[in-house]
RNA sequence: AGGCACUUAGCUCAGUGGUAGAGCACUACCUUGACACGGUAGGGGUCAGCAGUUCAACUCUGCUAGUGCCUACCA
């Protein structure tokens, strides 16, 4: 069989996963083995509306990579995939249709009508990510693909917000929460991000007091502070340490300071610091609030911190989160002044209603300079909370929202840690400590939003505005004994149910036990074996591992952990895998308005999707990487050379084929291969040991340079006059070795290994796993290579490098010596006996890669001055005669440079062992150990030295 | 403000209480019957700085500097 010169990833990539797909290897079901240990991983299900981004990809190669490794090792493997409904996104997406196909609102259409599009626009555009993901080579069971609005998984959410309503776990209330006027919808804490302005504005407004009696006492505090504070002048350095008392004699007034001066219109009071001597007698006077008709009191809480600003406070309880707290100690009305969409609104006077927020704050400023009442303004620096998905400035709003109480849920979440470490992450440091003090500090979860595309809250009102909370409108009437009722017109936040996904997905739809039988909800399993009979539930959960970025570690990966244990009384997942960023080539986060993004697919097309994969395997889990191509052209090439090792094994297969009892009896084989098998062996047992452990860029690069450099550069070379010359041993033994290593890297690099593979001579369904026995051929069902401990030969091992050493000073000294790569030499070799007999036995390889045309061994070197010389490890010395090739000036200069590197570690160890600290204290091994280093030194610095002296 | 992490070759990054590594880039040679997406041989590092622990520190501890991330507050 002949195979192209360079590999091609495009031809690979053709066939492969449809073969896969439809032959049902992604499904547990194909592993026969009824006793098989289960492997299971939920997706973080991509938001329907997304396409492919490189942290996907990134994800979801680990994700392949373990899915593909443990299928391999015969468990009952289920990676299973889905997509999220992306309440907002998914929206937006309809809305702006919707007005550029047809001029409409939503209003306009209606909400059965919206709904019914968003549903339309899923099926036409929501699948753009899995199709991605078919391209990624993702061993994903489509068949339990789950979208979060499937009717089961909408089972689901409303059982779970029924239960934790009728626990009291959930609860609807008046709240100051972060209002997205463009979305017109609540976020949550989470979704809000934070935007620094560094060209902000701080305001100093002026309140006049109300002196309706003033007393003397509050005219003295009044002068005294205004003659030792008060300073017109902004540029006074005595200003901004001391910041003015601002009460004015010739009209008593107090100065609050805001960024946003706006929300004065709906101030109900002014706090000070009950502590604050400049205020003292100025608290409960009341003030005329200007550009309102409104009389507000003055206050005292503790709040409020004398130091900063003006130390007085203006209060907007319906609009800041802090105002609010305030406001309900001191019983102070809540005047909501905005509407949803950002506008004042009526309570904020006829002057400004229907304004929008900025505009009407440059109004109210421009209204106080002309009233004399704005006494400065400052620049300041301020950080806004903008809204994580369209960027628009955040209002803090009170608003009528459905809360969960996260007191209980936070307890059990930091329970599961403190008594299993669980979930234990990887990398452990920082996450584990970041998750914990998040957990500590959690305040209640805002999950009602509105928008119109989602899980509509499961709650209904009467005609009074009671409230039924059911799973169906017919049981919410029955509980209202049959009145006519409205259902709430909020939907659930997206996080809702993708809190529930790692249970949801399996069948969990709260009311009865999953369709397969067994199954009760709340029992606790710990069978380590899963059963054909099982349902999904009790087999694959909990999860084996959740893989996913630092940015959703509380939004999703915490409520995962608590809802899991609260309704399912089971760990979410026993381990999570945190993955890096992977940053621009700038060294910055992705993103749009950077144009430094990767696309993936790009990516897949240049580079090959194996080359892809493998490199993002490379990276170091957790880390952040910057972005560079030139090393997933490591990997290309890397594929390559895997394509033509495998090409120069198929060219002279003659008579020859992958039979792993070629292996067996080692004793009796060359050295190359008793060396190659061990080499072999011993990488395996590193590959599944790195893997184990979640350091996958271990695992690439033990397989790279078992590849590279072992196989191809050295076992390649050993072999080749073998192999060429039609030897069936040699070859059937390097299509097994071969053979071996591709199922190694089948995992990382599944298209190539897939394509390899099938071409192999003697490849069949015979040899897949014993778990997959009537399924076709494929590597993907092979067994993983476990490695084995009895066929590691650390005396192979050792002649092999003692014949690597000799080539390697030979060749040295022929390209330091200009020696042309046609002309032969000969090499003369002063050696103990047993080396002598590991040269001769390998000598037609040594004469091979030394391009040697004889080799003279002995006891002592018998050759011309005109050598040059070099000695190996193991105390042997080397010569190759030049006669009027050498170059001595050159010679001596090499002869030199070696001695210089021996000296220097000579000096060092010198150093150490007449430390008399170090002998007696370090352990006697390492002292022996650098005794024998040292005398080993010294002979070689011996005969180079000797050898230079010979040289005059 | 608090917390955490990072700083290793020109670049991008691994790594370890006991001789400092890879890929790319660089230098020289090689179109040798798998592969120029290749081969062979090289050059290149006070492991950010300072102090401490230790027989021994790139590795552990503390401090300093720079970089990045997270959390909170921000009238």
């Amino acid at each position: 069989m002949e195979l192209t010169k360079a590999y091609d990833p495009k031809e690979a990539e053709h066939s492969h996963y449809e073969r896969w797909e439809s032959s049902g290897f992604f499904r547990p079901e194909i592993n026969q083995d009824p006793d098989a240990p289960k492997y299971s991983i939920v997706i973080p299900p991509p938001n329907v509306t997304g396409s492919l981004h490189i942290g996907h990809a990134l994800q979801h190669t680990i994700m392949d990579v373990l899915t593909r490794w443990k299928r391999m090792q015969g468990y009952r493997t289920l990676w299973l995939p889905g997509t999220d409904h992306a309440g907002i996104s998914v929206q937006r997406k309809v809305v702006e249709q919707l007005k550029k196909d047809e001029h409409k609102k939503p209003t306009d259409i209606g909400r059965e009508e919206f709904v019914r599009r968003a549903w339309e626009w899923k099926e036409q555009y929501g699948n753009t990510i899995t199709e991605q993901m078919r391209r990624e080579g993702a061993s994903v069971d489509w068949t339990r693909h789950r979208f979060t609005m499937d009717e089961d998984l909408s089972k689901a959410v409303r059982s779970v917000f029924v239960k934790l309503y009728d626990e009291g776990w959930i609860y609807k209330g008046l709240r100051i929460v972060n209002w997205c006027p463009k979305d017109k919808t609540v976020l949550s804490d989470l979704e809000v991000k934070e935007e620094t302005k560094k060209d902000g504005k701080l305001y100093y407004l002026r309140y006049p007091v109300n002196v309706g009696s003033p007393s003397s006492s509050v005219d003295s505090v009044v002068n005294e502070v205004n003659g030792s504070r008060v300073t017109e002048s902004t540029e006074n350095p005595e200003q901004e340490k001391d910041p003015p008392g601002s009460v004015r004699d010739d009209q008593l007034s107090i100065t609050v300071a805001t960024t946003r001066p706006e929300t004065m219109l709906g101030d109900t009071a002014v706090a000070v610091s009950p502590r604050d001597e400049r205020y003292k007698d100025l608290i409960g006077k009341m003030i005329s609030l200007p550009l309102t008709d409104r009389e507000i009191p003055i206050i005292a809480d503790e709040y409020v911190d004398a130091e900063f600003g003006t130390g007085a406070v203006k209060i907007t309880p319906a609009h800041d989160p802090n105002d609010y707290q305030i406001g309900l100690r001191h019983d102070l009305p809540q005047l909501l002044i905005m509407n949803d969409d950002g506008t004042m609104n009526a309570a904020a006077g006829p002057e400004f209603e229907g304004i929008d927020r900025f505009k009407a704050r440059e109004m109210v400023v421009e209204r106080f300079e002309e009233l004399g009442l704005l006494e400065k303004v400052d620049d300041y620096e301020i950080t806004l909370p903008v809204c994580e998905r369209c960027k628009t400035i955040v209002e803090p709003i009170l608003s009528d929202q459905w809360f969960v109480k996260m007191d209980e849920m936070r307890d059990m979440a930091l329970e599961l840690m403190r008594t299993e470490g669980a979930p234990h992450f990887s990398p452990q440091v920082p996450h584990e400590k970041v998750y914990t003090a998040w957990l500590e500090n959690l305040k209640d979860w805002t999950i009602s939003r509105q928008l119109w595309w989602g899980h509509q809250i499961p709650a209904w009102y009467d005609a009074d505005g009671n409230e039924f909370v059911a799973m169906t409108d017919k049981e919410a009437r029955d509980k209202a004994g049959g009145r006519e009722l409205t259902q709430d017109q909020d939907v659930l936040d997206t996080w809702f149910s993708s809190g529930l996904w790692a249970f949801s997905t399996f069948g969990w739809t709260g009311s009865e036990p999953p369709a397969l039988a067994g199954g009760q909800n709340g029992r606790p399993t710990n069978r380590p074996r899963a059963h054909a009979g099982d349902s999904d539930l009790d087999t694959f959960l909990p999860t084996d591992v959740l893989v996913t970025g630092r940015d959703i570690i509380f939004l999703w990966v915490s409520r995962m952990m608590m809802l899991t244990k609260k309704f399912v009384d089971k760990k979410a997942f026993e381990d999570v895998i945190v993955t890096g960023t992977v940053l621009g080539k700038d060294g910055k986060p992705m993103s749009k308005s950077r144009n430094n993004g990767v696309d993936p697919i790009e990516m897949f097309d240049k580079f090959g999707v194996d080359a892809t994969r493998i490199y993002l395997a490379s990276i170091a889990t957790g880390a952040d990487i910057k972005w560079n191509d030139l090393l997933i052209e490591t990997y290309r090439n890397f594929a390559n050379k895997i394509w033509n090792a495998t090409r120069f094994c198929l060219m002279n297969s003659e008579g020859a084929k992958v039979d792993h009892a070629s292996l067996m009896d080692r004793a009796d084989l060359p050295l190359a291969d008793k060396w190659i098998i061990s080499r072999l062996n011993q990488t395996a047992i590193d590959v599944n040991k790195a893997l184990a452990k979640y350091e996958f860029h271990t695992a690439v690069s033990l397989l790279y340079h078992f590849f590279w450099d072992d196989f191809c550069d050295w076992y390649i070379e050993l072999k080749k006059d073998e192999i060429n010359a039609g030897d069936v041993e040699a070859t059937t033994r390097i299509l097994t070795i071969l053979e071996i290593a591709l199922r190694m890297l089948h995992p990382f690099m599944p298209y190539l290994t897939e394509e390899l593979w099938l071409k192999l001579p003697g490849t069949s369904a015979d040899m897949l796993a014993a778990a997959y026995k009537n399924a076709d051929a494929t590597i993907m069902l092979t067994e993983f290579p476990p490695g084995d401990a009895r066929a590691i030969d650390a005396a192979a091992e050792a002649d092999m490098q003692s014949v690597i050493d000799l080539i390697k000073k030979v060749r040295n000294i022929r390209a330091e010596m200009n020696i042309k790569s046609s002309d032969k030499v000969a090499v003369h070799v002063a050696a103990h006996e047993e080396m002598r007999a590991n040269f001769t036995a390998n000598e037609a390889q040594i004469k091979k890669l030394a391009r040697a045309d004889s080799i003279v061994l002995g006891d002592s070197l018998d050759v011309p001055k005109a050598s040059a010389k070099a000695v190996l490890s193991g105390g042997a010395e080397i010569a190759v005669p030049l006669e009027g090739l050498i170059d001595f000036e050159k010679e001596r200069e090499r002869l030199q440079n070696q001695i210089d590197k021996f000296d220097t570690e000579l000096q060092r160890l010198n150093g150490q062992l007449s430390n008399t600290n170090f002998v007696e204290r370090a352990p006697a091994e390492k002292v022996e150990e650098l005794r024998d280093r040292k005398q080993e030194i010294a002979q070689q610095i011996w005969t180079l030295r000797s050898n230079l002296d010979a040289l005059g």
